[in-house]
DNA sequence: ATCTATAGTTTACATCTGTAGCCTCAATTT
DNA sequence: AAATTGAGGCTACAGATGTAAACTATAGAT
């Protein structure tokens, strides 16, 4: 597959928006995006780069350009959860439920079971 | 607790050692990166960035520097793992669970099970 | 005593990220 | 028509990050 730049967390939000309504002129994504407290100014150089990165794809149209993404969402999520698998748990995902488990409200049972299942699911 | 700054990835490879082995001259934990291709130079950056950054101590001894922890590792990966779950699904552990578990081989009762115990455990 | 490897400190430098302004052209409003 | 607003493209600029060299003070090797 295309070797996929990383997606900063401010294009990480703007992809979203992509995601939910694919072929979103500027301004709806502006729109989208208002309460984000970014400047359109900051949207514009968000939605470029992405552009750049190959993560969207802008195509004209009579009420001006539409972005479509191109890259997939749950392959994206599924590379940023192995990155940060990797990071942060050596790549474990039973040790990171091990720590999330950790100050819920989980009986050790219920811990036991859980950790059980991860087990299983895990290669 | 301190705000803590955030930590680079590089960073945090630096901190796992020390985690590993608190209170490690820098010779120990340049040993202990052997493998990582950074140079000498790049580590004492890491460590002194990392010192700055309120993470790492520097304490005085005869034998060097030793280095200690100054945020606690599952503290530290909890924090870390709560903003990945902002940034990627919206922080919802079970979302993260519904991706992870495609092409597992979880049955599906497994997973209705495992299911259960996370939302269990969520807020 | 001298040389050398290591530790400690400072400086460097390109790229990425967050955040935005400026300029121009076209459309819409007054 | 003049003024305002939005789209597109280019430029800016500081702080974070990856990566490291340069310089200095030392302590151990010869």
């Amino acid at each position: 597959m295309e070797s996929s730049k990383s997606i900063s967390e401010s294009e990480w939000k703007v992809l979203e928006i992509l995601w939910d309504k694919p072929g979103s002129l500027i301004g709806e994504i502006r729109d989208a995006l208002s309460g984000s407290g970014w400047s359109y100014s900051t949207i514009k150089t968000l939605v470029a780069r992405l552009v750049k990165k190959g993560a969207l794809r802008a195509e004209d149209s009579p009420q001006g350009k539409r972005y479509y993404p191109e890259v997939d969402e749950d392959e994206s999520r599924r590379d940023e959860t192995k990155h940060f698998l990797e990071r942060i748990y050596n790549g474990s995902v039973r040790m990171l439920f091990s720590n999330l488990v950790k100050g819920s409200k989980l009986s050790e049972e219920e811990a036991e079971e859980l950790m059980g299942l991860i087990d299983k699911m895990e290669d």
